[in-house]
DNA sequence: GTATTATTGCAATAAAATCGCAATAAACAT
DNA sequence: ATGTTTATTGCGATTTTATTGCAATAATAC
């Protein structure tokens, strides 16, 4: 499936790619100047993350927020799996630059990891 | 608020008292023997989490799983925060007795983990 | 310009969880 | 045992989040 370029995909990339935050998909929709369909900025975002390009994090509040998969300058310093931060009090999520470290028993085989810590930030304590 | 006992609430406690996995909502209701009201069952539920017998994760498919607190023996290895495995073959949650370990930025403050591990359980590998 | 088909808009639908309210029943006092 | 209080329940409606079917649109390649 070949990727075309729209409006609403440059769109939606740059709100994420400006953004210090993980963004919800209402986030999104009120963010976005041009008016885009709910439905086509689901659409556009779970193929972002089809893609590689942005992440997608489930929170407690069951509700999923998408940030943008950063490639570090250099390769080893790229955290694959990285804990998130809900603030409860500024209701933000961003992504930590903090590893998740776990062993599990033998024969489990973790193939991907959604981690939120949830408490208050820096900005709100 | 004081808590009443009910049929509903034993039924709902010792379904969870007795499962290895943490159970959804639907688990639960479809476990159930006697016949209880969706809404009723989310409250039990809701309930058993205020009074801290019970802990609710949340996992990427955006669904509420519910398990039993465990407390050891020893208080020193009661595991408050640890991590859950989500099989995506038997499709089932469990809690691992990993502990959580993380280190946030100055400032941040921590109040509750929400971290869910995927893949496949070593029944099923 | 024309053809192909990825993308979009719209409305309908699905799925999970909560809420308002009247009826019920658990706990307690008499 | 009987009555009172109010926590709990059942029911339906509602909210919220996300997906889907389908026809219309538009990006890309020829
Ligand atoms: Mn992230
Ligand atoms: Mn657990
Ligand atoms: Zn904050
Ligand atoms: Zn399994």
């Amino acid at each position: 499936m070949i990727r075309r370029n729209t409006p609403t995909k440059e769109a939606v990339l740059n709100l994420l790619l400006n953004s210090r935050k993980a963004l919800s998909h209402d986030a999104i929709e009120k963010q976005l100047n041009i008016e885009i369909n709910r439905a086509t900025i689901y659409r556009v975002l779970n193929r972002f993350c089809e893609d590689g390009i942005v992440h997608k994090i489930v929170a407690e509040d069951g509700k999923q927020y998408f940030a943008i998969c950063k490639k570090c300058e250099n390769p080893q310093e790229v955290i694959q799996h990285h804990f998130h931060f809900r603030c409860l009090s500024c209701d933000t999520i961003e992504c930590l630059q903090v590893p998740v470290e776990y062993s599990v028993p033998n024969g489990y085989e973790v193939q991907n990891t959604n981690c939120v810590l949830t408490g208050v930030c820096n900005d709100c304590s």
